[in-house]
DNA sequence: TGATTAAAGATTGTATACAATATAGAATTG
DNA sequence: CAATTCTATATTGTATACAATCTTTAATCA
């Protein structure tokens, strides 16, 4: 996935060790669709595909609820977490303002190697399409978002992006109506004739729009819905 | 402090019970700058002033290194957080993007009642002033920008925003030369006026010269530091 | 039969015991 | 006496047992 420490958390405010682990992949799953709004994480079972104790399972799952992918209700468990139309809006909001200012900071510093990475990432993601791994092409288009951010140097900007991305991935599953993904990759190539050229402005430019345009994909009316095993999801 | 909820936080995603008062106990005397950035919160000692178990203390104490507020060293504990000065320099770039178009939002839809909240917090703040409390000022100083937030109704900026704050608040432990707090109030009464004229471009300017302001109050060479116990601190 | 209540089972909440690790102090050595 | 190693202590990491709560199923009554 190129040389950047692994887009899935760079992180000190993350748990340690297998709790770790678990985080991650099950944000994985989240991610990739392949877990989805709704789905109950109960401790036993999750800690029984991980071969983990529940104490290290509640670790992750408290982590995952800090970060907005999981909610945990009273004695009743945790939940992946299935966003309101009004945060779907707020989410997308705060991307149309942070993440075209992130862009152009990127823009600024960009170094040749970075660029390659992007279209590597970009490649991988076409490759993903063409095998028809939809989830993991999707999962791959928000993390371009997060390659950018880290680009972009700034810790800050990047967790929140970070985040912003993460519940993007929620809310499309709920909300997402168009049929073709494919018309994201024309924005990120775009992006990246911009980043090649250091033109802030058009960076900067060309992420609102694309944010705007992705805001614009969402049926803000329906909702998805699924109920399946936590167990085949994992295939475990 | 007003109608609008415990401005301490309104968060779902926040332990419950006891954890919950612990954690907010803790931030509470974090942002009034009776815990200072280094002080150790040993789960011992935080638990026999709270009269709880290690388990819940852990999770109030993640919780807290999630909000950045802390930070948990493997196998050494948990730590006020000492922001870096790269960091200090990122959360005030995140602020003076973030809450001049917060204040915006604010500025649209404020009622008559919200603004007698925020005159009455600032009467509160100079109360405090007056009163010698300095840490109570400083985090009351903190919550207006809060409270802001809030009456934007936008949970997502809000939260955003309510983190900025609280790091902002162990920045200011850090690094603040100024002698003066007082100037502050100065740009919150400005505010105050351009929320009462429904002045969205007035309150956006406002705001983000009070964060340029701030920023510069900064002094990011030196760097403070303390020793105390923590049962003295919390005065248990 | 349908609704309501009651009991059984399953799941989360919390405390605690034990293991692993780090820290501080004493003993040792040059 | 300084530096280092070793030992004792204290602290965090993890598993597990038990309590509290919810959920489901069975039983009861109108």
């Amino acid at each position: 996935m190129g040389a950047r420490a692994s887009h899935y958390q760079n992180l000190t405010d993350l748990p340690q060790g297998k709790s770790r682990d678990i985080y991650i992949e099950l944000q994985k799953a989240i991610l990739s669709h392949n877990l989805l709004p709704g789905v109950k994480l109960s401790e036993d079972e999750v800690g029984e595909l991980f071969g983990a104790s529940r104490t290290i399972v509640r670790t992750a799952l408290q982590a995952l609820a800090h970060s907005q992918l999981v909610t945990i209700e009273k004695n009743r468990g945790a939940f992946i977490a299935q966003p309101s139309v009004k945060e779907a809006q707020e989410v997308f909001e705060a991307r149309e303002l942070i993440e075209p200012r992130v862009a152009g900071m990127a823009a600024k510093i960009i170094t040749p190697k970075d660029i390659e990475i992007l279209q590597n990432h970009i490649k991988a993601e076409h490759d993903a399409i063409a095998a028809g791994d939809k989830g993991e092409a999707l999962s791959l288009s928000g993390f371009f978002h997060v390659i950018i951010a880290d680009i972009a140097e700034h810790d800050v900007f990047s967790k929140i992006v970070r985040s912003l991305i993460s519940r993007s991935s929620l809310i499309i599953a709920l909300y997402w109506k168009r049929l073709d993904t494919t018309c994201e990759s024309h924005s990120h190539h775009a992006l990246l004739d911009a980043f090649a050229e250091n033109d802030v402005q058009a960076a900067e430019k060309i992420m609102k729009s694309h944010i705007v345009d992705l805001h614009s994909g969402l049926d803000l009316k329906s909702r998805s819905q699924s109920k399946q095993s936590l167990a085949t999801i994992l295939n475990k």
